[in-house]
DNA sequence: ACCAGCGCAAATGTATACAAAACTGTGAAT
DNA sequence: ATTCACAGTTTTGTATACATTTGCGCTGGT
């Protein structure tokens, strides 16, 4: 493994968990030495999370983990309708009945998952959902805008936390999602994943708005 | 000027303008010496090009400008479709009805801004179009999607060329946009997008047919 | 004639030294 | 008290030397 692509995943694994908190300075000197690499694989590094977006470099010479606000989720979320509504649209078009009656089949067990076998197992449904939709569009330049919202939506999915209720609902409306692609109709599987979206983004702006109080923002 | 800010500028601007042809292998060694630079701001260059796509590293170990095929075009398209819909309808929602009205009367003077100025000048018009989404929908997130796909077009449209009747008729296209932003009508602003990208996209999509016999796709 | 194995060469990956630029704190003057 | 200037310090930007990998061609065998 190359040493930037190794700096590259360590420092991406620690913003999407919050190990690495908002406003945390990213300086090269002390990161190298931390994770053992010389500055230049690490500059790579850095500048790969920067066109991410993972690393706000507008504020000075040192880059600073960027901020999770309600208004940056808010503008998340748009973006990932425009994508998701017409990925949902394509894949309805052109996707494989089966493969989404079977995750349909997968979320219509979500209860007894969740309860058996923990959060982790629900999120591996939907991360196969994930895969499914991109194989069902067959679009790289679609899947790589995909890819990155999906990569952003983690950290603030850490930030929320996982609501038993919440999750169940989630299951229900991604059952919706994949039935309408399964019988490719896709004005419903647009709608379905819109009003997916809306409820997951509500949720996240509460649980945000509840936690500004204690953690606060800068 | 950082050195690798030149580069970068140098070697995006020499693919988007077809300077650099496809499957032409981007050296390291090679490009430093032609550009005055070290290999270290040369490789900032290229790794920014690769990760907006504008260099393939995914053959071997040296990058190479990316093919412009009919199927990578499509693929462009359907992106942009998900995007400029859905910021054509966020535009119809909270943008300037002046601006857009003021956008419109441009477009309906478009035939004789190309008779008189030429085609640089109906192009800064679309620069003013995009600019003004830009500002309507207010989301630092879409609109850097919205550069990546625009960034995308750019060398797909200069295979393209310039068809005088073409132009017209996307000037029309772009006015009806304008207005149904200018009345707020969200469904007319997304379905006037989508047309509009259809006739754009077939139009390249003939031109690039007719050129593949001589150009000689790899 | 073709294929496998091997070695060379050219390209990329990394480390480090040096240059330049940008923040910080101090000091004095207003 | 505030602001401006300046120098020092820290941090990033660049160049170059070295390490490592990978692709390619040569040679020998079948």
């Amino acid at each position: 493994m190359r040493a930037s692509e190794t700096a590259y995943r360590v420092l991406r694994d620690e913003i999407l968990s919050w190990r690495l908190a908002p406003g945390t300075p990213l300086s090269e000197v002390e990161l190298a030495a931390r994770l053992g690499v010389s500055r230049t694989p690490l500059r790579a590094a850095l500048s790969r999370l920067a066109l991410e977006g993972l690393l706000d470099t507008s504020r000075g010479r040192t880059g600073i983990v960027p901020d999770v606000s309600p208004e940056s989720v808010a503008e998340l979320f748009e973006l990932r309708e425009a994508l998701e509504v017409h990925a949902a649209r394509l894949a309805a078009r052109r996707g494989d009945p089966a493969v989404f009656a079977g995750l349909a089949a997968e979320f219509a067990r979500a209860a007894e998952v969740l309860a058996g076998q923990g959060v982790d197992a629900y999120y591996e449904v939907v991360a196969d959902f994930d895969r499914a939709i991109d194989e069902a569009i067959a679009n790289p330049a679609m899947c790589g805008a995909l890819e990155g919202v999906r990569t952003h939506l983690v950290r603030a999915r850490r930030l929320a936390g996982d609501n038993p209720e919440r999750l169940l609902r989630a299951a229900e409306e991604h059952r919706l999602i994949c039935e309408a692609i399964r019988d490719r109709d896709e004005a419903l599987a647009a709608s379905a994943v819109a009003v997916h979206l809306r409820a997951s983004l509500n949720e996240i702006l509460a649980t945000l708005r509840s936690r500004i109080p204690q953690e606060g923002i800068r």
